[in-house]
RNA sequence: CGGAGUGUGGCUCAGUCUGGUAGAGCACCGCGUUCGGGACGCGGGGGUCGCAGGUUCGAAUCCUGCCACUCCGACCA
């Protein structure tokens, strides 16, 4: 991609609004754009990063064996009354009316409609165990909206529904997203620690929240050093391996401030192992029952030929808040330091003499090659200072800038850094190339 | 929803107290000089001063109402 023919809005300055540093480098980036309060557009830069996160989410649970699909937006209000939710759920869910008075709401989360679509379709404990998931925007009408895209009103969410015939198997269910979980954050670079969590107005008696340990988090969280350490699980893990994950993780103390218990903490943890720090709840999960299979009657028939309620679990990630979270977890003064995994681009081609034909050709050489290997490659040809060229790449994070001018073109070297330790090295281009590559 | 605050070119802000021809820096356009870590000179474009009423010879400025946004608190992926 030519930075020439992009759209990149890049602002020197932050805009006024933007109070932590996440938000203030997503606008300085040209990420997103504030169209009202906790409701925003996403530009190129901002849209490449949601998609590539989006991916790995997705990715992660059709490795735990959940099965996509896309729910709409809207829902009728009626199927949230039988669930009784339509009036529990109060001024945080968007109502809307059509043109024919038909009460309609803007989904702030999906279990009511997944349960009907279950129970239209979905008869016998033959189909069991099943998990559904989609990824799609949700509006909850925040009383107040802040920290740009970590507390948006509209936001985009993974979300998954496990589906078992009794407490046991959905129990295990549970546990294989408490894995993936672990896993999808490991690949997304980040360390998120689960905790025991309120189950809050969902329901249910097991539930995690998976928090991101980051200063300016939003709670307050205390957790065994160990736990933010540990390694991912991996994939297919037996139901024994399942439990061993499981078991490990949750023998050591992990509490957000609302579940804390200072006397345990100290009774379970070594002192030196001790943490008290802030953090961001980026996932989320619960094991409900039969709350809401009960209230709809999504009933599936058991070996002995009798009609029961299904039991349910929800897992939730939030996909868009994600993007604030890495970059809360990871940037310094010149502005954000993508992992690899998430980068928007996988390097940024630097011409310091656009005007000069030796110079574009090399850098158009490196690309082509780049580009050829698979490498999503930002390609800065414009006549800009070289200067700004290099403020521009560090503030939107490209994890390798690969820098092509005259000086060192005469002697046959090429500069390459990488973003996230602001190492550099003067190599041939053949070679540079060829790292990148590898 | 309670409390506090802010709305002036794309961004950061001055001007408002004390009414009198809308400003600066950055960004943008043109020309030139530059060019290896956010250059410089000259010229230029762009603003119903959030919106609606009111007071006044005259309102960005004073008054009233409304709207939007931000911050602090109680709830949440």
């Amino acid at each position: 991609m030519r930075l020439s023919r992009y759209f990149l809005p890049i602002l020197k300055e932050a805009p006024s609004d933007a109070q932590i540093v996440s938000h203030q480098l997503m606008l300085r980036a040209g990420m997103i754009k504030q169209e009202a309060a906790g409701i925003y557009a996403w530009l190129p830069l901002g849209l490449r990063v949601l998609r590539k996160i989006e991916t790995i989410v997705r990715e992660e649970q059709v490795k735990a064996g959940a099965v996509e699909l896309l729910m709409p937006t809207l829902q009728l209000a009626d199927l949230w009354r039988e669930s009784g939710r339509y009036d529990a759920y109060g001024p945080e869910m968007l109502r809307i009316t059509d043109r024919h008075e038909r009460e309609l709401l803007y989904g702030p989360t999906n279990e009511e409609m997944i349960t009907d679509i279950f129970r239209g379709f979905v008869k016998s404990y033959k189909s069991l165990p099943l998990n559904l998931f989609h990824i799609q925007w949700k509006f909850r009408d925040e009383r107040r909206p802040r920290f740009g895209v970590m507390r948006g009103r509209e936001f985009l969410m993974k979300d998954a529904y496990s589906f078992d015939i009794d407490e046991a198997s959905a129990r295990i269910a549970y546990k294989r997203m408490f894995a993936a979980y672990l896993n999808t954050f490991a690949r997304l670079g980040l360390k998120a620690v689960p905790m025991r969590a309120d189950t809050g107005p969902i329901g249910g008696d097991l539930s995690h929240e998976f928090i991101v340990l980051a200063e300016t988090g939003e709670s307050e969280v205390f957790c065994d050093r160990k736990l933010v350490e540990m390694a991912a699980p991996g994939h297919n893990l037996s139901v024994e391996q399942l439990e061993g994950v499981f078991n490990e993780r949750t023998a050591l103390y992990a509490a957000t401030e609302e579940m804390h218990d200072a006397s345990q903490f100290e009774a379970q943890t070594a002192e030196g192992d001790r943490l008290s720090a802030r953090g961001i709840e980026v996932g989320h999960i619960f094991y409900f029952g039969t709350k809401y299979s009960a209230a709809m009657k999504a009933n599936v028939q058991g070996p002995d030929g009798k009609d029961a309620p299904v039991h349910m679990g929800s897992y939730g990630v939030g996909v868009s808040r994600l993007l604030g979270a890495i970059i809360e977890a990871s940037h310094d003064a010149g502005g954000i330091i993508w992992p690899d995994a998430v980068a928007p681009f996988d390097v940024v081609v630097i011409n310091l003499r656009a005007s000069d034909e030796a110079v574009s050709a090399a850098c158009e050489e490196a690309v082509a090659k780049l580009e050829a290997a698979g490498k999503d490659v930002l390609y800065d040809d414009t006549d800009e200072r070289p200067g700004g060229k290099f403020a521009t790449a560090d503030l939107i994070g490209v994890p390798w800038q690969l820098t092509v001018g005259p000086k060192g073109l005469a002697d046959g070297v090429v500069e390459l850094k990488r973003r996230a330790t602001g190492e550099k090295q003067s190599l041939s281009l053949d070679a540079a190339l060829e790292l990148l590559t590898k």
